[in-house]
DNA sequence: ATATAGTATACTAAATTGGTCAATTTAGTC
DNA sequence: GACTAAATTGACCAATTTAGTATACTATAT
């Protein structure tokens, strides 16, 4: 049950994208730098991200990505469908065609319920969320002092 | 975000034990042949499952394997751990020293609740629930009447 | 004894993962 | 219009994991 790397690098790209707005369009080489990601590999992560409408590209110098909606917009649900396809444990779950077994099988029905269960994790976070609790860890000293 | 076979056929096989309590200790070629699984293969899953002490075998003619305990403590948690390792969706998850950014990195945050989400669906189901649930939608028509 | 049934180990083919590399296209600047 | 910066695409590759098969071995009831 583990994500690959594309699903978790690039949702540390687009966090860190939603991090960077303020220097649009940001280059390539300088988040795979900073997610210590390889050039071609980022390459690589972010072509769905701009087939899926997440990303938007300007080529060119002074080119670069952007995000391409505001990051309370972006649900990780969405990026990681778009870079690990759907999160069902077991194909059967989206295609019960796949198995004979699907009409009366019981522990397809666990698998289903664990796709409803991280899907409800996913759904209900943004990249906005995920920016706010950066933020909040960069600060730890500070927030102290507050309790 | 895939299970292997492993945990699905695992799952399997300890509800079809579960539900053959009756018949104990049950062939693993009937194991085999109920659940559509080559004998061999089987042979390959069973064998964690006795080493976690969740099924009991007995060697030689009028042989088999039996559940080691009875079907309401076993929790799919359980299956799944023996069979697949941790169900952590990233390394660092369970082990931080993994990625240098453990301390402060919000998208394992992400990955930990998804991991506590999982890990709620597999605690609260036991096999004694998927047996319910199994007899259940082997009686479609009469549950129909009841309605 | 012997047949039965699980156990252990070795091997293999195919798919997936995690990349690299080279060529191409686009667009801003002088 | 030439030059250059930057993203885009596609081909390729090595390592690992998955999903098995095959073979030899061990334990036990009769």
């Amino acid at each position: 049950m583990k994500l690959s790397t594309r699903g978790r690098y690039g949702t540390r790209v687009l966090l860190d994208l939603a991090l960077h707005r303020d220097e649009e369009p940001v280059l390539l080489k300088n988040i795979a730098r900073r997610q210590q990601i390889s050039l071609p590999y980022l390459e690589h992560l972010i072509a769905p991200l701009i087939a899926g409408g997440v990303v938007r590209s300007t080529r060119g110098p002074r080119g670069g990505v952007s995000l391409a909606k505001p990051p309370e917009e972006v649900r990780l649900s969405e990026i990681i469908q778009l870079l690990e396809g759907s999160i069902a444990p077991a194909e059967c779950v989206n295609n019960p065609g796949v198995c004979t077994r699907s009409g009366f099988c019981v522990t397809r029905d666990v698998w289903s319920q664990l796709k409803e269960a991280m899907n409800g994790v996913l759904e209900s976070t943004t990249l906005q969320d995920l920016v706010e609790r950066q933020r909040t860890k960069e600060r730890p000293k500070e927030a102290m002092y507050y309790i």
